[in-house]
DNA sequence: TATATACTTGAGTGATCACTCAAGAAACCC
DNA sequence: GGGTTTCTTGAGTGATCACTCAAGTATATA
């Protein structure tokens, strides 16, 4: 009986979290999404309910791909060279809506003001360290960085650094590059 | 003849400073800067001219007091333990609107928009890395550091480090003063 | 084909945005 | 004190904000 709706509304999140990591939440109005999205307001509140809502589903989608991203990468070259490689794939990938982490950029624009969403941002931040932490801990188990390391305070260095390195990079690239090297050389020392 | 302002200029834009600091771009309404400033509309644009010309001389005026303060500190204690000490500052001032650095803030947030005001930012950041190329090429003259580095890679990965450090800082104060400390510790082997 | 059940449309809501401007108030020189 | 000049005030500008909702349309079952 009921009619079917006429779009993927999994592709759609995707397509706004590209516009939302690039412009940023009071950057992208309404106006845009249903530009974007070639959704009516109507259909937009009936699919979302609200902006702040996709935000927050776009958030999720932005933590759960590059989550993938890096189980992929350990388990094609291994934990050393997935923590190795990665700060050079973020610094340098072309297709991203913009160099710097979406949820620093949520997290910074904003936390001052007490929203729910920066939250959500500082939580997925939490989730990635312990990622990284795991990732760290496979590497140990690998023997590829000594034991006596607490895997917890090198994920939280590397996270450090990676949200450093991408901030830089979205005023200076090549610089970026050569920090993310650095950022890799310095793993082959623990 | 001319009736003289009752507010002290320069005044204003250190409130005017800490309010953008804190709330960002989009975030600070010209309500707020009134509420903040004691002004009304017609005093506001008289002063100023704008919410961006304002915002521009708040990006010149943090620049400014930050630059400021790490010479004090270079002469204060040399520039070995200035820039061991930064990143531990910077982190810790319960004084300053926000952990992240303003500059990082507004580039985050203003950049993808092509926004003037966002490479008045960046051109901020890299006067800071100027800033402390000198002050590791000071460090170098002084026998604290090998010779042997190139002043201005140090400066470039110190910043990337510091720009990481501060953004963890929003959400996780405690962490944050870990990374400062090991940013400090690794000055030391160089 | 008739009917029920959605989905789609887009004009319209009040609120807030950055900003303007004309009129009034205060300070200075003579 | 008169006259000039500037500062201060605050109501008001059109634009845009996120969001609503009633009417229209398409699709599925029966």
């Amino acid at each position: 009986m009921p009619r079917r709706p006429s779009f993927d509304k999994d592709e759609l999140i995707d397509r706004a979290t590209d516009l939302f990591w690039r412009r940023g939440w009071a950057g992208t109005s309404l106006k845009d999404l249903e530009n974007e999205l070639k959704l009516k307001p109507g259909s937009f509140y009936a699919a979302f309910g609200s902006k702040d809502a996709l935000f927050e589903l776009a958030l999720d989608r932005f933590a759960r791909d590059g989550a993938k991203a890096i189980a992929v990468l350990v388990n094609e070259i291994g934990p050393l060279n997935a923590l190795k490689s990665w700060p050079m794939l973020s610094v340098q990938d072309a297709q991203a809506p913009a160099m710097a982490c979406m949820l620093s950029k949520t997290l910074l624009e904003l936390r001052t003001h007490a929203h729910p969403l920066a939250d959500q941002a500082a939580a997925h931040l939490n989730t990635f360290e312990q990622v990284f932490a795991d990732v760290f801990a496979q590497a140990q188990a690998a023997g590829q960085i000594r034991a006596s390391h607490d895997p917890n305070k090198l994920a939280r260095r590397y996270q450090s650094d990676l949200l450093g390195v991408r901030v830089l990079a979205e005023h200076n690239p090549e610089g970026a590059a050569e920090i993310a090297e650095d950022i890799a050389e310095g793993l082959s020392s623990l």
